[in-house]
DNA sequence: AGCTTAACCTGAGAGC
DNA sequence: TGCTCTCAGGTTAAGC
């Protein structure tokens, strides 16, 4: 299930193999897998070939190749190939020879400056995730001012894909707002973990890293996000913000081998989950102050929440 | 307009 | 064994 820390995981991988390759064809092996792509999966083959690979940039769970139609990177021209993992999509980075995974939904032929030849594989059991080509926009920082690139390596944080400008920045981005996130917490009636897994509140968080940072803020997720102090909003932020960096120093986590990183190892950093998927488990904060508490699983926007009866106590009237 | 819910999708595991 | 049911959950369109 990739949240914030396993799509920069992915992110990071692709940086790392592909920047300067071109791609000489693509192949698409189900259709579905194309998200809103004017003209289909067909167009989308096309529109691909001969685009050089200039960055690879990520907000929240999205992530895109910044691409440029020349070597020389014309800024008028660039796209941008946006990938979103889903549920269960994973980018593979392989040679042509290597046997084709059962859910492989799209292939990428690349072409190295050694002229080599490599594939970047789309994986994805469950399609939730997918991929298409966008156009790109300037981004705006915190104040509404447009971030300027001061170099070429800088472009994929000047420039967002159209689909993706609707998304907050996440805890992670440079230009992220403590202020902005507060401000919208004020305004609305919703409990917390509502507004942790809104995208356009704050990106990145999923089910498994909300429920890990409330425990870890001990607050109950119906609490309304109106209520909480800003001690409170700080604590839990602070703790959003570290349970992914613990992750990202991880590789991400993992828990039934759908997800797997760029080159196709999993995560461990499930190991280290204090409330999420621990039903019945005691709560190790509670067990440290000699007292028994047992984690329970509770329904939530049709999935499940995960807390500490004693620690994240739930509010008055609900 | 703000908020909530259903639908998308497949495989694993439980229960009978 | 084989069937049916439930669960996993990110995103968005539709409904209230």
């Amino acid at each position: 299930m990739p949240e914030l820390p396993e799509v920069e995981t992915v992110r990071a991988g692709i940086a790392e193999h592909v920047l300067g390759f071109v791609i000489e064809s693509v192949q698409v092996h189900d259709a579905r897998s194309v998200r809103r792509h004017l003209g289909g999966a067909t167009d989308f083959e096309e529109a691909l070939s001969g685009a050089f690979i200039v960055d690879a940039a990520r907000r929240g769970k999205y992530l895109w190749l910044l691409l440029a139609d020349s070597a020389r990177g014309d800024a008028s021209a660039f796209l941008a190939l946006v990938i979103h993992l889903g549920m269960s999509g994973q980018v593979l980075i392989k040679e042509p020879h290597f046997e084709q995974e059962k859910h492989l939904k799209i292939t990428v032929n690349l072409r190295t400056p050694q002229n080599q030849q490599l594939q970047m594989r789309f994986v994805d059991q469950r399609i939730f995730g997918g991929m298409f080509l966008d156009s790109l926009l300037p981004t705006v920082d915190g104040s509404g001012t447009e971030v300027a690139a001061a170099s070429s390596s800088e472009l994929g944080l000047a420039l967002i894909p159209q689909a993706v400008a609707h998304i907050a920045r996440d805890p992670l981005d440079p230009h992220f707002s403590y202020d902005q996130v507060r401000a919208k917490m004020l305004k609305t009636s919703s409990g917390i973990k509502r507004l942790l897994l809104d995208q356009s509140v704050i990106s990145g968080v999923g089910n498994i890293y909300a429920d890990e940072a409330l425990w870890l803020a001990k607050i109950h997720y119906k609490k309304p996000a109106k209520t909480l102090t800003a001690a409170q909003t700080r604590i839990l932020l602070d703790a959003v913000t570290g349970v992914m960096q613990e992750a990202l120093v991880a590789g991400g986590t993992s828990f039934d081998a759908l997800y797997v990183n760029v080159n196709g190892q999993s995560g461990y950093f499930d190991r280290s989950l204090n409330a999420y998927g621990q039903a019945g488990k005691p709560c190790s904060r509670c067990r440290k102050e000699d007292r028994t508490s047992i984690i329970v699983r509770e329904p939530f926007m049709n999935r499940s929440s995960y807390r500490c009866p004693h620690c994240q106590r739930a509010p008055r009237g609900i």
